[in-house]
This record gives structure tokens, sequence and C-alpha cells, in this order.
DNA sequence: TAGGCCATCTGGTCCT
DNA sequence: AGGACCAGATGGCCTA
């Protein structure tokens, strides 16, 4: 990408004296000697200050721009982990950023949904509830949306979750809930945007 | 070719 | 002061 850096880089010896980020193999923000040697001529003059004020200003952008690009990457290594644990689809197209994160949104809602509706089958017939057996874990679904930012108290779909049915606690039947979570995201979903 | 997605740069703000 | 975080701007790539 074309940046205001570009026309600095090409002739930055100009602008970058040595500093101590840079090594000594021939780096773009290495001055030639003879610069050097005015630089050190000119020590005292104001124009040399001003100049040292902005090599600084340029050093500090340029790291700041190496931290924003590594923090850039962290986030997008998380992402794809993100990825790696949500269910793959079969035509393999990667999921975009957004959609991982609404899928992620919709397949936690999902998965908590079959937890609350086994519990409620489980109490039905006696057994162990599987929450307490999974330890309590809140589930986003069961109770309320709250964990989305929509803020929603009703017990159906949280907010991103305009790809769930209406009332999916209704429904006895909850493989559907999995299904669209998995499925239905892409190609029957648009709402899901 | 328009639109979507992405990477990167940038300046501002907040925090340590 | 310096780093982290954020949002806007910009340009490249890809696809319908």
């Amino acid at each position: 990408m074309d940046s205001v850096y570009s026309d600095i880089d090409s002739n930055s010896c100009d602008f970058f004296p040595h500093t101590d980020d840079e090594d000594s193999r021939g780096s773009p923000l290495c001055p030639p000697p003879e610069q050097l040697q005015q630089q050190k001529k000119r020590r005292r003059g104001r124009a040399r200050s001003e100049a040292t004020v902005q090599v600084v200003k340029k050093n500090r952008r340029l790291k700041a721009n190496d931290r924003e690009r590594n923090r850039m990457h962290n986030l997008n290594d998380a992402l794809d982990a993100l990825r790696g644990v949500l269910p793959a689809f079969p035509d393999e197209t990667k999921l975009t950023k957004i959609e991982t994160l609404r899928f992620a949104h919709n397949y936690i809602w999902a998965l908590s949904e079959t937890i609350r509706i086994a519990d409620l089958q489980a109490g039905k017939t006696g057994d162990a509830p599987l929450l307490l057996s999974l330890g309590e874990a809140p589930s986003p679904g069961s109770d309320t949306c709250s964990w989305s930012s929509s803020g929603s108290s009703s017990s159906s779909s949280p907010a991103y979750c305009a790809s769930s049915p209406g009332s999916p606690a209704a429904q006895e039947d909850y493989s559907y809930l999995q299904q669209d979570a998995l499925f239905g995201f892409r190609s029957f979903v648009p709402g899901i945007y």
C-alpha cells in the first residue's frame, strides 16, 4: 500500500538518521557518513533540532505501525482459532470475520439451547440435569440474551440469532437448532447480517 | 465495473 | 512517555 511513507522511504536517508532501532546492514534509515558530519556541525542549530523532532516522530510512528500490525495479526490468529473450533461448511469457504463472529454467537446459542432442552427433558424423566453435570455453566440462551449487546431479556434467540426460529424453546425436536447454526447460516438466513 | 472484504496506515484517546 | 486500543481513510484483490 502506498502511504505517506512511500515517499519518505524512497529517500529516507534525508529523513531518518541512524537510530538504535536500526541495525547496520544498510538500513534505509541510515544516513551517509557525510551527512552525519554535517549533522555534527549543525548540532547546535535550530534546523537540526527540528529535524530531529521530526525523525523521532516518524520513528515513533513506524514503531506504532509495527505494533498495530502485530496486534491485528494476533486478532486474526484468534479469529482463525475460532474458525477452527466452529463446524466447517461443506463448501469449505472461509468465513469472513463478521461471519465468524456471528456464527460463533449463534453456535454458542444453539449449543446452549441444546443443553437447556436436554435438561428440561431430563427433568421430566428424572435424570440428572445436564447443566449440573457440566458444572452449571451459564448458558446464554437459556435465560436471557443479556450477553448480547442488545440487552434483550427474552428467552428467544440472542441479538445475532436472527437466523434462529422465533420460538425455539417451544420446539420439542431441537436438532434444527444445530442444523440452523451449522448449515443454514449463509444460504438460508440472509437476516443474519 | 461495482461492491465486499481485507491489510495497512494514521491520529486520537485512554491506561500504566 | 510509551503502549494498547480504536475508528476512519485508503488502496488492493476478488467475485458476481
